[in-house]
DNA sequence: TCTCAGATTAACT
DNA sequence: GTTAATCTGAGAC
């Protein structure tokens, strides 16, 4: 990494949006994570939307003490664990809705690459970040960043695509059904870069 | 008060 | 392909 290079967080008014609007200009952004002094930083290429007006929400049956952060104000961090083990990492978004948040389903690894094998214990760079539990222990993200504003330029936030990340903005985006999910599957919210090569499956 | 399913991953066979 | 690890909230009792 070098000092030359600066990242800019996303304004707020980039998440004051529909969340389903919010996911796919997401693909291609900068996820960047401050940890002790060095940064860390890989290109978001998979991503699910989630609302208060989706069954599968979190949001759906109301706030509970998990899920608070999605009722409040939009760019910022909601991170809930997941059976037990795994932490979630999503962008909370909504436009007029009560609830509502992106949930970052994978990364390509761009900055810091040796810090996030250490961290997740592994080396092949597949393995890094290709999924929603794995990325947030590669960047070291748990409930200590729980509510944190995404658009100050502080521990973590997301930014423009930065310059030469292999034309990552240049994919296509691609349109599934979300994973992992027992309802609400014929709601098309996932979305990716097409043929990536850090997609989570 | 108790039970179970879940926006998952990794280590098994 | 199957299963264990193990926390939270909703729904049953």
């Amino acid at each position: 990494m070098t000092a030359t290079e600066v990242f800019s967080p996303l304004e707020r008014s980039f998440y004051q949006r529909h969340p389903a609007t919010v996911a796919p200009e997401l693909l291609g952004k900068v996820l960047v994570r401050k940890l002790e002094g060095k940064l860390l930083c890989g290109i978001i290429v998979e991503t699910e939307a989630y609302s208060s007006e989706d069954p599968a929400s979190h949001g759906f049956r109301g706030m509970t003490e998990r899920n608070r952060a999605m009722f409040g104000p939009p760019g910022h961090a909601y991170i809930y664990r997941i059976h037990g083990l795994h932490y979630c990492f999503n962008i909370t978004a909504r436009g007029s809705l009560p609830a509502g948040a992106v949930l970052i389903r994978a990364l390509e690894p761009i900055r810091g690459i040796e810090v996030m094998q250490q961290l997740r214990g592994r080396h092949e760079l597949r393995a890094l970040t290709t999924g929603p539990g794995k990325l947030t222990k590669a960047l070291n993200i748990d409930v200590r960043l729980y509510g944190s504003d995404l658009t100050e330029p502080g521990e973590l936030f997301v930014a423009e695509a930065a310059t030469g990340a292999r034309g990552a903005q240049c994919d296509r985006v691609a349109v599934s059904g979300r994973i992992g999910l027992s309802s609400a599957l014929d709601t098309p919210w996932r979305f990716h870069l097409h043929a990536n090569p850090y997609l989570s499956r």
